[in-house]
DNA sequence: ATCTATTTTATACCGGCAGTTCAATTTGTG
DNA sequence: CACAAATTGAACTGCCGGTATAAAATAGAT
């Protein structure tokens, strides 16, 4: 993208957490970013195609940095889970991204209206795989419920927490303690067996956007973990994450390269590593074919 | 109020519910009410104040329908509960409420932006008393906190279930199932005794609204309740209910009212009642002298 | 019925807004 | 240098919320 575009993002953002969407106008983007009226048109049809730059831009940034936080990690671990939490959350008040979201929601643009609203639902689409990472299989029917109920209690709680204690800035208690409520929410919801949504509401929701690849993830991070677990060689540690990080973040992951690392791995082989090395083989083998069938 | 003067909040909260609160201009208020502009700004001096106006009355209507069916019933019983919840949710959108707030809550007008933190503050409280009716004493440091996280849930149980369900105008379901998620939530936040706001916030929050009030309301509906168990007589019940009604729904509750009643009241003694009778005629007593006293 | 005071109306006006158009100018490039 | 592309900035449209005001309608009191 062009830098001076990128430049002109960057400092309306700025005009934005400042001032607000709509008070900011565009004549203040114009003196503030260095840039005539004629060229901002050029760049953007309007203002709202500007603000669903930055949106897509911070969308991408924050799901870059959430998932950097369980590279060569246990997707079960709650602490991970915790801390990706609070990133999002520091995220969110840093770019003061909850802000913008409400004051433009209610907005006459509906194509700017259905962006939020998909942005919301992959949020919340993110959550849910996060749970399902989190609690055992048989906990999976209940948790769409689950993480629809917590992102109300957590944002819930942040927002009045905040209120009371304007000072402090220690989301970690307030995330830690709705995640605690999670964990009885969950079991909760399974002991009784009620329902309000099921998951599989997502292929109406995000049509396209196959859950599966998201399970895959799941299994490819335990497989690698298990390989892990038998080595303490750094090369080959630094190979793993590589795969993973290649699959799990790249939008066309290169499959000539995963596979050359995999061939790699092969020819250095251990007593027990070999069978398990193959199953990751079969399992990325068969991601592959998932998309391409796509 | 003129009735002309009504008759424009009416029209403009139609089109607000029907375009939007920023998609209405003036001009279309004064087109659809037929008036002109210079009336326009002899009742309201902007548009934020019509929005007042609207959200004010709103306010009231919402909150006596909600009252009313408490009178003469058990405060703790959670049916009636779900009922009120029902009905404020049928209420928000019928009127569109939320869509209205959300809409405007990121305002420059900080006068409107504090009126509607006020009235956000009186719903978490209403919810809050409530639960304090609802559950045990013992619970009640945990009940904010449990507040805060039901509203939160709720609210976005209701949006997301909607969402896959538009057809369906069933809010029921969803209070139901939420109000179950609500009774494991106080039990699993008391049995790990632990906060995050308590409930002595409420000085800071909304200073000046004393909730020795509600605590008053609930312990007025024990009484009444006590001394209506003992009698089947229509005719007392009717002036025990009166008293209810008048004491917690009237901004100035006409004390020389409530005074007759009790003496009317006193004049049929039975064995056992006329002590309670007493002890309702102290806690009367003891009100109007708080409230004298602010 | 008449006089007076208030309300209402209609219209023109202000500054500011988002967005369009376009001729003139600058800049990058071979 | 020359040519094409990007950039500029001012003028313009139509809308907005809000102000100002003179004329007309209405209501109330005598």
């Amino acid at each position: 993208m062009n830098s001076r575009k990128q430049q002109v993002i960057n400092r309306a953002h700025q005009l934005f957490i400042e001032k607000g969407f709509q008070a900011t106008s565009i004549q203040d983007i114009l003196d503030y970013s260095g840039i005539s009226k004629g060229t901002f048109y050029n760049y953007f049809s309007s203002k709202s195609e500007l603000l669903i730059a930055i949106f897509t831009s911070l969308s991408q940034r924050i799901d870059q940095e959430r998932n950097e936080l369980l590279i060569g990690q246990d997707p079960s671990n709650k602490e991970i889970f915790i801390q990706q939490i609070e990133l999002q959350m520091e995220f969110n008040q840093k770019h003061k991204l909850l802000t913008l979201f409400e004051e433009v929601f209610v907005s006459n643009d509906p194509f700017l209206k259905d962006f939020l609203n998909q942005m919301k639902m992959m949020y919340i689409r993110w959550i849910y795989n996060r749970l399902v990472d989190l609690f055992e299989e048989s906990m999976r029917p209940f948790l769409l419920d689950c993480a629809i109920m917590f992102t109300g209690m957590l944002h819930n709680n942040i927002h009045f927490y905040f209120l009371a204690h304007p000072s402090l800035r220690d989301f970690r208690k307030v995330i830690q303690y709705s995640v605690n409520r999670l964990e009885g929410l969950v079991v909760d919801a399974a002991k009784h067996g009620e329902h309000l949504l099921t998951p599989s509401i997502w292929d109406k929701w995000l049509p396209g956007c196959p859950t599966f690849e998201e399970g895959f993830k799941k299994k490819l991070a335990n497989s690698i973990n298990e390989l892990k677990m038998e080595i303490h060689d750094g090369k080959r540690i630094e190979l793993l994450d590589f795969i993973q990080e290649e699959v799990t973040h790249s939008k066309i992951p290169r499959k000539f390269l995963i596979e050359a690392v995999l061939s790699s791995l092969e020819n250095q082989q251990e007593t027990g590593w070999n069978r398990k090395l193959d199953s990751l083989r079969d399992m990325i083998g068969r991601f592959f074919a998932g998309q391409e069938a796509i």
